[in-house]
RNA sequence: GGCUCGGUAGCUCAGCUGGUUAGAGCGUGGGAUUCAUAACCCCAAGGUCGGGAGUUCAAGUCUCCCCCGAGCCA
């Protein structure tokens, strides 16, 4: 049994932005989620390099758009890295291993009877790549997304017989996960209760792209050879290209992870090819909302353009996943506040965790001769702080599964704030200054010292680094979570309280987050 | 124009099938404390629950109308 999740494969016609990077975040974290429990997984992401604006933008640029496609798409690659993403695949659609599948895959469909010519009139955005169905548009129609004035087109070309598949595709859509989040649902169906229409996969006199077998001087629509990129991307490298085999090697995907504006290529269209090249569908297409930087949307016009590079070097890893998968319910849409950002890492990470962890640590330290306190068992399953453990194990192990990012995170949180509580409450600290209390205190740090290691070990999905930080401090073996992971501890057997031997030595604490003090915007 | 989803404390939002003093986090103000990353813990602030009408013993919570915002489709 294998997990296979994928981003969507971004489109190079501009550098990534935040957008992208929130959605690869949001991945990694199922992803690492889904190997910590034994599954074995393969994360999808990679670039989609055809089609006629790539075409144009690289001609601006006075590039060949096969530079063009290698200097962003390697930007994509190692921006990534230093997110330190695991995918565990980065598929380009320029590959020619790509080509040689979209034949197979096209010849499927044709045999299928699912392909026939058509003229394809109409306006049509560049910065799309799609028709729009303005029927009656003025003068000079304009993209209403773009702002960019349409082109008229009017050529012969093929078409897929979607309208084919209407039946089936309201079945599917009808079945409830499929479409995530639920919310999402309604407006598909009304697409679908339309009444599907088929559409052009094909482009004449479009060099950037791939040619259509048998059918001269056609080029694939670049949308139908996007999206078959995730069955490339199953193919072992070096083996040879034989779409039969995906079977095998992780089709159909659990989950496409997908930005809203995509969710119709996904739900509809994308099932209906996969329908008629007798390909299983997936399981479930998750179509997140966007972000919004202080109420308002990010561009280039506005220069408000929160770029990934500088968040990561200024802020780092941690405290961006946090925020970002902490504070947005994934699928809505969210707002990046920088405020709000800093506050939130300040006080969860940074005091609430881990001020949790080096207060207890150093208490044990000092008092119980650098180790793990003795634990005389008054610490067992009824503890307080066992009880809280376990709502927050319940609650992490069953948000995720949902990408309920945020109520995982909430459960943490509490979790920590619970043993912040307990300590003030018993306040170690003073009762040591009480002879014979030692036996007490020792108990105490204990529970909260195992408390703290239960909030590292839920962490590990969200924030690996962070989680291996306080494991580390805890004396415990941090997670491995990327790809092809191996650990030593099961991870659902680390997440039973009492994990922590008593009497093991502990390091001398340092903070495991540090506080964000950003001055000036970012 | 049709449809969908929102409009609840300064901010971001919870509030399931209608029912005790409308909740949380952040921010703000105050208190307590010293183990700790000036951290932690406790308390408070008193918001016409977008507006209006209606149903009901009882409505953020149901119905209708209107206003505002977002989205999908035309």
């Amino acid at each position: 049994m294998s997990y296979s999740l994928t981003t969507p494969l971004y489109y190079v016609n501009d550098r990534a932005h935040l957008g992208s990077t929130y959605t690869t975040l949001a991945c990694d974290a199922i992803a690492r989620f889904q190997r910590l429990r034994g599954e074995e997984v393969i994360f999808i992401t990679g670039c989609d390099e055809h089609g006629q604006k790539i075409q144009r933008t690289a001609e601006a640029a006075g590039l060949t758009p096969q530079a063009h496609c290698d200097g962003v798409s390697e930007g994509y690659r190692q921006l990534w890295q230093r997110w330190q993403i695991s995918n565990d695949r980065f598929i380009r659609t320029t590959d020619p291993r790509h080509r040689q599948l979209v034949e197979q895959f096209f010849a499927r469909v044709e045999a299928n009877g699912d392909v026939r010519e058509g003229r394809q009139q109409g306006w049509y955005c560049v910065a799309c790549e799609e028709f729009k169905d303005d029927p009656h548009g003025a003068q000079d129609p304009e993209c209403a997304i773009h702002r960019k004035p349409l082109e008229w087109r009017d050529e012969l070309n093929l078409f897929f017989r979607l309208s084919r598949y209407q039946e089936q595709i309201e079945t599917l859509i009808r079945q409830p996960g499929f479409i995530a989040p639920a919310s999402r649902r309604r407006e598909v169906e009304n697409f679908v209760a339309q009444g599907l229409r088929d559409f052009s996969i094909s482009r004449v006199d479009l060099p950037w792209g791939i040619p259509v077998p048998g059918h001269g001087g056609h080029t694939f629509y670049v949308w139908f050879d996007a999206l078959l990129g995730y069955l490339t991307a199953l193919l072992e490298p070096g083996e040879p290209v034989e779409l039969e085999r995906v079977l095998q090697q992780g089709w159909p995907a659990q989950l496409h992870v997908i930005g809203k504006d995509i969710l119709r290529f996904h739900a509809v269209y994308w099932p209906a090819m996969l329908l008629s090249a007798g390909l299983p569908i997936p399981e479930r297409v998750f179509g997140h909302g966007f972000l919004t930087r202080e109420g308002q949307k990010m561009g280039k016009s506005l220069g408000n353009v929160l770029d990934p590079e500088l968040l990561l070097e200024r802020c780092g890893r941690d405290a961006v996943r946090w925020y970002l998968l902490r504070d947005i319910p994934f699928g809505d849409d969210g707002d990046f506040q920088q405020q709000r950002f800093s506050d939130l890492v300040n006080n969860d990470l940074a005091n609430t965790i881990g001020n949790l962890l080096n207060r207890t640590s150093s208490m044990a330290r000092k008092w119980f001769a650098e180790a793990v306190p003795p634990d005389p068992g008054s610490s067992g399953a009824s503890h307080p702080l066992a009880l809280a453990a376990q709502t927050a194990v319940g609650a992490v192990n069953a948000a995720l599964p949902l990408l309920d990012f945020r109520t995982a995170a909430e459960a943490i949180l509490q979790l920590a704030g619970t043993a912040n509580g307990y300590l003030n409450e018993r306040a170690p600290w003073k009762a040591m200054k009480q002879p014979g209390a030692e036996g007490a205190v020792g108990a105490d740090l204990y529970a909260v010292l195992e408390a703290s290691r239960l909030v590292a070990v839920l962490l590990a999905p969200l924030l690996p680094e962070l989680s291996a930080r306080m494991l580390v401090q805890l004396g415990q073996v941090p997670f491995a979570s990327g790809p092809g992971a191996t650990n030593p501890v099961d991870w659902q057997a680390a997440q039973a309280w009492g994990g922590l031997q008593p009497g093991l030595p502990l390091p001398l604490p340092e903070p495991v987050m540090q506080r964000l003090e950003l001055d000036g915007p970012l």
